[in-house]
RNA sequence: GUGGCUAUGGUGAAGCGGUUAACACUUACGACUGUGACUCGUACAUACGUGGGUUCAAAUCCCACUAGCCACCCCA
């Protein structure tokens, strides 16, 4: 029995490859505009890390963590998210002293030992960005603007805009209350998850897909509603500067967050192309986490979004690029001088395909073929003797006699754009 | 961690207790023309996820295991 790769862990195959590098390309080109820098940062940071920035008691932490020891007898993790990975950096490097202001965006792989099911692996892939230094709501707008710009660029419309404000540790502590004490009385119309919720996070009770909970927090508070000064300020500029771009969303006031470092604004870009995993792209703002890992006391936004949902949304339109030029020889001396050529014209710039294996002049024509090649050059013996080859124009069949000069061969190729 | 469904070659699949394990695609070679696409021919599963069991006989029935998918949970 081969060796197999591991549950939740998947291939990235050539064919699917092209959509990922289409979406890190689009990424980079857009974050740019916007001011971003990338930073690359280990996969595996301490365990403790992950702990204090993410929350105790969440599920990620609790249950889904890759944690081992080292030969050190280190206790390490692969990173199940990009934030705290990313804000260690920044304190430990400090930035901070570098710019007031700075804008960062990483990819690469997230590890979460979950039940894989569609857009949910074990190993997956995030893209995120973070800005630390800015409390005003702008920023928060522009982050927005800037994930809309990046989807818009994709070709993507369909995931929509969702955002909500969770307040800070000032207000939230008297919504929680407040909602709790709405659940209690509700408390039997609750699925046992909820009622087990109420204790450690209500605000989840608003989350919950059972029909009977749904119906149950309808009537609750809102968040909303309870919003200090301060916040509700933060979350209505962040709203107009939205409306004044034209950036399309809608306030959903039940959205809740699975890490415990969000604060105020919180988004997410869902669809109702993927199953029950509707997120693509989520974040949201989170002013105490730096401090809270040990850093000054600067405010921080950002977001990650799932390559592999994104990939799911986009069309499969990928194609391997076709040879510009396939060579057919006939014979062994036929088979050196096409490898000559070819190695002229791949310097050039041009893809060249021949065959290795000293196959049947139909075998290496089907393959030109196969492989989509704009041009192939045969060279049998006959045309060889007097140092000629035929280009043969696949498309139309056209074929013309031509010396087997690099040059010129290169001359005939350009000359005719591909279509 | 819980539940449901599925498991035949590189792929999609027929098969429902006794078949040379159909068919299609892919791939390879060949015919038509020393030169592709269309057409035609030939080849490609000692084998039906793994291990047991029932039976004269199992890909076909039973059990276990494993894997995959989907859903719950949670999340990107």
């Amino acid at each position: 029995m081969a060796i197999t790769g591991i549950k939740g862990f998947n291939d990235i195959l050539p064919g699917e490859v092209e959509k990922w590098q289409r979406i890190e390309a689009t990424a980079r080109r857009v974050f740019q505009i916007y001011g971003f820098s990338e930073i690359r940062v280990p996969i595996m940071e301490k365990t403790e890390l992950f702990s204090r920035s993410i929350g105790d008691a969440t599920d990620i932490v609790e249950k889904e963590m890759y944690s081992f020891t080292d030969k050190g007898e280190n206790r390490v993790t692969l990173r199940p998210e990009g934030t705290a990975g990313v804000i260690r950096s920044y304190i430990e490097q400090k930035l901070h002293v570098l710019d007031p202001v700075t804008k960062l965006y990483y990819m690469g792989p997230m590890f979460r030992y979950e039940r894989p099911q569609k857009g949910r692996y074990r190993q997956f892939h995030q893209i995120g960005a973070e800005v630390v230094g800015v409390t005003n709501p702008r920023i928060d707008a522009q982050v927005l603007i800037m994930l809309r710009h990046f989807f818009r660029d994709l070709g993507l419309t369909e995931p929509t805009l969702q955002i909500n404000s969770l307040g800070c540790p000032e207000c939230r502590p008297a919504y929680r209350a407040a909602l709790k004490g709405y659940l209690e009385e509700r408390r039997e119309l609750l699925c046992d998850d909820c009622r087990r919720r109420m204790e450690s996070n209500p605000l989840r009770a608003l989350d919950c897909k059972v029909p009977g909970c749904g119906q149950a927090t309808a009537e609750a508070p809102s968040v909303l509603d309870h919003l200090c000064r301060g916040c509700d300020d933060h979350f209505v500029a962040v709203r107009r500067h939205l409306d004044a771009t034209e950036t399309s969303y809608a306030v959903n006031h039940r959205m809740v967050r699975g890490l415990d470092y969000y604060t105020r604004t919180t988004f997410e870009l869902v669809t109702g192309l993927l199953g029950s995993q509707s997120a693509v792209a989520a974040g949201g703002r989170y002013d105490g986490l730096i401090q809270e890992l040990g850093g000054p006391n600067l405010p921080g936004i950002g977001f990650a979004m799932g390559v592999e949902r994104v990939a799911l949304l986009l069309s499969a339109n990928a194609s391997a690029k076709a040879p510009d030029l396939f060579i057919a020889a006939h014979g062994e001396a036929a088979g050196d001088e096409a490898f000559r050529l070819m190695t002229l014209l791949q310097g050039q710039g041009f893809r060249v395909e021949l065959d290795y294996e000293g196959k049947s002049l139909k075998s290496q024509m089907r393959r030109a073929d196969k492989l989509g090649a704009r041009h192939t050059l045969i060279i049998g013996e006959d045309e060889l003797a007097n140092g000629r080859g035929m280009l043969k124009e696949m498309a139309t069949g056209v074929q013309l006699e031509l010396i087997l000069e690099a040059a010129l061969l290169a001359e005939a190729l350009s000359s005719q754009p591909s279509p």
